[in-house]
DNA sequence: GATGAATGAGTATTCATTCAT
DNA sequence: GATGAATGAATACTCATTCAT
C-alpha cells in the first residue's frame, strides 16, 4: 500500500536540486557534477545515496506522482476537477517542476527511466478514464464521446496551458485560466439532457 | 518574405540525417559523429556546410515551419482545420519527426535556438488566432470563448494526440481520432444561434 | 623463528575472502568495496583490521608459504616428492587459490610486496636446492645438471601443470598426471651408475 | 593466410608503449592516461587510433603470436629446439615483453582479450605437438610420453627460465641457460634404442 | 568494533571543434 | 570539399582512505 520508499533528507535534497536544475538549465544540465556542486558536496559523495543517475532520476520521477496523483475521495466530475486543479497546484507550489512535468521526451534516454515513467502515465490514465465513465453515469458528461478523445480533449488543454505558463516564465494567471477552462470544459461536454 | 535560408543540397541532407536522428533515437544521440557516419563524410567535414551544431539545429528548426504552415488560401474554421490536417499529415509523412515536432524542450540548451523556436511559435499562435477570429465571424464558434484558450481547447487535445501517436509507435489510426477529435470541435464550440 | 603474525579471526576471514575474491574474479575485484560487501561489513570497518590494502595483500601471501612449505623432516628426492605433491593438493584443497599461487605477476604493483613475495620465493628456492643436493647425494639423482637448471626442470613442468590446470577450470585429474609426471622425472633424472 | 592486421604507424606506437607501460609497472599501470602521456598526446588523442582500451591490448596480444611462431620448415625436434630459441630470442630482442610473454593471468578481465588469448595459447599447443608427433616418429624422442606430459616437461622449465629471467631484471644469460636446458633436454627424452 | 558520510585522485570514454594538408 | 590527427573539457563512475560519531 505504501509505494513511497523514503528518502533520507540527503536523498530528497539530492532529488530537489536535481529538479532544480533540470527546470533551470534542461536535462542536458543535470549532470553528476553541476549536481553535486549544486549540492555542495564531491561527485563521489552522491554515490553514497544514489547508486548512479538513474536512480536519482527515477526518485525524482516518483516524487511527481507521489505529489500529484492523490485526490481523495472524490468521483465523477468532482474528481477531474479536483486532478486538474491539483495539477496546477502542484506545478505552482513546485515552480521548478513546471517545465518537466509533461515532458516525457525528456527521458527517453534510459529505457528504465522511460519505464517508470510509462507506467506513472497508464496509472493516471486509468484513473482519469474511471472518473470520466462516473461522470458519464452521473450525467456530467455527454455519453457519445469516446474516452481516449475525452482524455484528450481535457488533459490537452490543460498541458499546453501550463506549458505555456512554463516558458513564458510565469507570466500569467495559471488559476485563473484553469478555472476559466474548467468551467468552460463543463458546459462543453454537458450531458444534454 | 523570403525568409527561407535555401540550403545547399548537401546541407539539406544533413538536416534531413539530423531529423531523422533525432526522431529515432532523441537528441542526446544528435552528435557531429553520428551525424557524420549517418552522412558517410568525416566529422571535420560538417564544418564545412554548417558553422557548428547549432546551426545545424537552427536549419533543422526553420524546416518544421517551412513544411507545416503553408494552409493556403483558407479562412476561418475551413483554415483551422486545414491547419491541424496538415500538421498530422506531416507527421505522418515524416514520421520520424513525430515525435520531435511538439517537443520544444529538447531545444532549450541554446539560447539562440529557443528564440528562434519562440518566434515560430509565435508566428504560428498570430495565424491561427487569426482564423479563430475569422471563424469566430462567420458564425462557426462561439463568441464568448477568449482567444488563447480557444487555442488551448483546440490545440491542446491535437499536441496531445500527437504525442500519444508517437509514444505508442504509430499503434493507432491518427487521422481517424483526429477526425473524429475535429468534428467534435466543430460542435462543441459552435455558435448555438 | 616464528614468522606467523598470528592473525586475529576477523582478520582471517578478510584473508580467505580477499583470496577467494582474487581467485574467483582476478586481482582487479580485490577492492575494498568487494572484500567488505563479502565479509559484510562496512569498507572503514576494515580498517579496524588492517592498516591499509597493502597490508591485506601482505597477510595473504604470507598465508600461502605457511600452508605450503612445511614438508617435516624428509630429505633427498622424497622431499621434492613430497613439496611437489604438497603443492598440488594445496591447490586442490583450496581450489580458489590455484590460479594465483604462482602468478607472482599479479603482485608487482607494491614494492612491499613484491618484496614479501620474493623473499618467500627465495626461501622456497633455498629449501629446494637443499634437497637436490641431498638426492644427488643419495644417488638419486644424477650429479652432471647445474642446481638451477635442475629447479626449473622440476619446477617447471609442476607450474605449468597447476597452469593449465586452472585455466581449464580443474577439467583433469590434477594428481594423476601429477604422479605421471613425477614418477617419469625419478627415471630421467636417475643416475645411471 | 595474412592474419597480420598491418598497424598504422602511430598504432604500432601506441602498442608498442603499452607493452613497455605494462612490462615496467605493470597491468595495472596500463591506462589511457599514462598510455597518452606516455606517447605525447592526449588521452582523446588514442580514440583515433584504436576503439578503446580492449582494442589496444588485442594489437598488443596479436603482436606476439606474429613475432614469436614463424618457425619455418623445420620439423620434429629441429623445429622444436627452434621454437624455444625464436621464444627466448623474442624475450630477449624485445626485453620489455619479457615479463608478460606468459602472464595469461594479466589478461583475465576482459573476457575477450582472454579468448584471443586462449586461441593464441591452443594454436601453440597444436603446432608444438605435431612437432612433438613427428620427433617421436624421427626417433628423437623415446615413444612412451605422453604428448601433454611432454608439452610440460619441455615448455615448463622454459616459461619459468623466461619468468626468473625477466623477474631478476636479466640478470642472467638466458641463452646459455636456455642452451644448458635443451642439449639436456634432448639427452634426456631420447629413444633409447 | 563498526558505521555513514565524505574526499581527491583516478578510471575509460565522448564531445564539439580546430587545423594543417 | 574533405580528411586525419589532435585537443580540452566534459561525461558517469570507482578507488582507497579518513574521520567524526
Amino acid at each position: 500500500m505504501d509505494k513511497t520508499k523514503t528518502l533520507t533528507p540527503r536523498q530528497a535534497e539530492i532529488v530537489d536540486a536535481a529538479l532544480k536544475l533540470i527546470a533551470e538549465q534542461g536535462i542536458q544540465h543535470l549532470t553528476i557534477r553541476n549536481l553535486s556542486t549544486a549540492i555542495g558536496v564531491t561527485e563521489a559523495a552522491l554515490y553514497r545515496h544514489f547508486s548512479g543517475k538513474t536512480e536519482i532520476i527515477q526518485a525524482m520521477v516518483s516524487r511527481f506522482e507521489e505529489d500529484v496523483d492523490d485526490i481523495g475521495e472524490l468521483r465523477g466530475w468532482a474528481a477531474i476537477e479536483a486532478a486538474l486543479i491539483r495539477r496546477t497546484e502542484f506545478v505552482l507550489a513546485k515552480p521548478d517542476l513546471a517545465r518537466v512535468v509533461f515532458a516525457e521526451e525528456l527521458f527517453k534516454d534510459s529505457p528504465e527511466t522511460e519505464q517508470i515513467l510509462h507506467g506513472m502515465m497508464q496509472r493516471h490514465y486509468k484513473i482519469m478514464e474511471r472518473h470520466f465513465q462516473e461522470a458519464v453515469e452521473d450525467g456530467a458528461i455527454r455519453a457519445d464521446i469516446p474516452m481516449d478523445t475525452l482524455f484528450r480533449l481535457i488533459l490537452g488543454p490543460l498541458r499546453l496551458l501550463i506549458k505555456q505558463w512554463g516558458l513564458s516564465g510565469g507570466s500569467f494567471d495559471l488559476c485563473a485560466k484553469r478555472d476559466e477552462m474548467l468551467s468552460l470544459m463543463k458546459e462543453l461536454f454537458a450531458s444534454n439532457i
